[in-house]
RNA sequence: CGCGGGGUGGAGCAGCCUGGUAGCUCGUUGGGCUCAUAACCCAAAGGUCAGAGGUUCAAAUCCUCUCCCCGCAACCA
């Protein structure tokens, strides 16, 4: 249980050049769950977001575009801010690692830790990649080649600062061992001790030199180099504090009380930036948490399977509650975990629909009819067992939450709400309401289960409201609460004690329509990136809830289906994209034209089978770049994740022939 | 001996650390109800817990071995 008032809860800082995936907005949301949960429970919240803008990558997609690299980054923003608000995720700051203030408190660190002798000059010798503007270590270094390009290596020697590290080693161990809570899940809490305790803990690099790597702050105590993108990026953390409050506050909110992270950057956070604020003389922050990762359909997400999630889409299909809600209910926070639209389908129509959504609906129609729509007062018991069983089960949740949150197990919170929708469902079927208004002399029972009931369904929904707020506020007014959530909640306000009668309800639509159709139809075995929709028109107008389509795919007319050019090519040649897995680059003619393709159908067909062959392409689709290939159409195949077969002729057909 | 995760009723998972005759969700089957979004409630069927050996009064749970699957890749949270 907290006993600080103030929660100061971060998200890393994403990559800037990353198009936002399900992964950022996973431990997005996640924060932002706990953000409302603990602003709602009075504390002062800052819940911190923001873009890491610095390095390399960068500096080249920049050199690519022709545009400098703060324009590049200005360019690229608002694709993870957009999708923040797509997503209801209420952020009290928004850092970019390029705000010139983050500049200047990072190098001010900088200059304290190389003024106390913690930062020296040293010079590294290891592979370099000319190509790819990287070193390699010596476990990387197989043959003399690039792992990544296969082009050879040059052993070069380069001075660089470093940051002296390795003399908290054992200072690092002791803390963790102290501190049960500070790397969490446990697993990961022994792995990185694991780590720190076999391992012999180096130093640092802290910089990169200009002629190498110019996007970055400038080092205060020499202008030939630029800062480590890590040591730019950690100190996010600490300096958002400084300048995105109305008045500095680290005092106020350090030590943070959760950095949200992957587990991919665990280690960043647990020891590279625990030594940096060991060395600066900073207390540590309570909780470094690192939640797992996700795949997707069992297959691990990448771009060349065609089946990175896209965040955007999965609003517009079925609302930002919903996949708030399913992402976090679906598994165990800490844990790796499947993402599927089917069962994604299934939780919402489950829990969702069926559960929540249905609750209200026949509570709200009950009172309705039975009840002139207003909730009546209690009356005398109706099934005794049943009502002191929801009635301790309801006083127990709000204590039950804080416990879940406090651990971040925000599954195990969402059971224990679907835990008294269930109660309710069976406390409804048992006393029979309808039944109960036959007879006028049971019209006092009557209104006891419609007030149990309704005041079930008001802490149910106060203590959905962090998972789920548009919903939420949805909820409060067809009960004709008026509930305003961004105050805190006092305790008698989702607690059972306090009354409730002689309420208008506003029965509206229903919360969360049962979703019929399942995800399926016969995708092209396309290459292409799924596009973002950044669809400004698609959100939801404010106030209303979101209605999540229908996912079968909506009819198209004549027109929209000529917009797609289908045209018949013969493979000339083909092979495999090497170090792919199942990209074939195919050369094809259109008759007088030919082009190059690039399909992932590698793991189906051979190459050389392929040769000669008529097949069915999309002609005017926007070229795509594959593992730096340029596709300039798709390959029509039958299959969704798995290709099972090559759309072909009967005849022969001439090359470049329409198909319609 | 590369590292890591995993193999539990039809599907997806929990339980394993801290041994005591297996639990959840979905699905299936039968029944109930009609307030509700074909929803909700009740009941049932279905597992020799990958396999073998060992420790033990007792093993899904501890130990040993074997087999199988997945990740360690280009949009990596």
């Amino acid at each position: 249980m907290r006993n600080r008032q103030t929660f100061y809860i971060t998200t890393p800082i994403y990559y800037v050049n990353d198009v936002p995936h399900i992964g950022h907005a996973y431990t997005t949301i996640a924060a932002d769950v706990l953000a409302r949960y603990w602003r709602l429970r009075g504390h002062e919240v800052f819940f911190l977001t923001g873009l890491d803008e610095h390095g390399q990558k960068v500096q080249q997609a920049a050199a690519k575009a022709g545009i400098d690299p703060q324009a590049h980054c200005d360019k690229l923003a608002p694709q993870f801010q957009q999708l923040w608000k797509r997503l209801d995720i209420s952020n009290d700051a928004f850092i970019r690692t390029t705000d010139a203030p983050h500049k200047t408190i990072v190098q001010r660190y900088l200059q304290e830790l190389f003024s106390k002798g913690l930062i020296y000059k040293d010079s590294y010798t290891g592979w370099y990649c000319t190509f790819d503007e990287r070193f390699w270590t010596e476990k990387d270094v197989a043959d003399g080649l690039c792992p990544d390009c296969k082009r050879p290596l040059e052993r070069i020697s380069e001075d660089n600062y470093f940051f002296k590290m390795g003399q908290y080693q054992d200072r690092l161990i002791d803390y963790i061992n102290a501190h049960a809570d500070f790397i969490r899940p446990e697993a990961r809490r022994n792995e990185v001790l694991g780590f720190l305790k076999t391992q012999k803990l180096g130093d640092l690099s802290i910089s990169r030199p200009k002629s190498r790597l110019s996007w970055g702050i400038e080092l205060p105590f020499d202008k030939h180099y630029v800062t480590y993108v890590w040591f730019d990026a950690l100190v996010n953390y600490l300096s958002a504090l400084e300048y995105k409050l109305p008045s500095p506050s680290v005092d106020r909110y350090w030590p943070a009380s959760v950095h949200l992270v992957g587990k991919d950057i665990l280690t960043t956070h647990a020891v590279y930036w625990s030594t940096m604020l060991m060395a600066l003389d900073l207390p540590l922050p309570e909780t470094v948490f690192a939640h797992g990762w996700w795949t997707v359909d069992g297959e691990k997400m990448s771009k060349s399977r065609g089946n990175v999630v896209d965040p955007y889409q999965m609003v517009d299909r079925y609302g930002a509650d919903a996949f708030r809600y399913v992402l976090l209910r679906e598994v165990p926070f800490g844990q790796d975990g499947d993402f599927s639209e089917k069962a994604m389908v299934t939780t919402i129509n489950t829990d969702l629909a069926n559960g929540i959504g249905n609750l209200l609906s026949r509570t709200l129609t009950m009172v309705e009819r039975f009840s002139a729509g207003v909730i009546p007062p209690s009356g005398p018991t109706v099934i005794t067992a049943l009502e002191e069983q929801i009635e301790r089960m309801t006083l127990a949740l709000p204590d039950r939450m804080e416990a879940g949150f406090s651990q971040l197990q925000f599954r195990d919170n969402v059971q224990h709400l679907q835990a008294l929708v269930g109660l309710c469902d069976e406390y409804i079927d048992k006393a029979a309401p309808w039944q109960l208004a036959k007879k006028p002399e049971d019209h006092p029972r009557l209104q006891t289960v419609l007030n149990t009931t309704a005041r079930a369904l008001r802490t149910l929904c106060v203590l959905l409201y962090p998972f789920i707020p548009q919903t939420a506020e949805q909820l409060a007014r067809q009960l004709g609460l008026s509930l305003d959530f961004t105050k805190p909640m006092l305790p008698d306000v989702y607690a059972w004690t306090a009354p409730l009668a002689d309420v208008k309800i506003c029965k509206g639509p229903a919360l969360f329509p049962r979703i019929e159709s399942t995800p399926q139809g016969a995708k092209p075995v396309s290459e292409t990136p799924i596009p973002s929709q950044p669809a400004a028109s698609t959100a939801p107008a404010a106030g209303q809830p979101v209605q999540p389509q229908s996912i079968a795919p909506p009819q198209i007319t004549i027109e929209d289906f000529m917009k797609i050019q289908l045209k018949t090519a013969k493979v000339l040649s083909a092979e495999r994209v090497p170090k792919s897995e199942k990209l074939l680059k195919l050369q094809v003619s259109l008759g007088a034209e030919q082009r190059q393709i690039v399909a992932g159908i590698g793991k189906k067909y051979e190459p050389e089978s392929l040769i000669g062959k008529t097949i069915v392409i999309v002609a005017n689709l926007k070229p795509a770049k594959l593992m730096g290939i340029e596709s300039q159409g798709m390959v029509l195949a039958a299959g969704d994740s798995e290709v099972r077969g090559l759309a072909t002729f009967l005849e022969d057909v001439e090359p470049g022939t329409k198909v319609k």
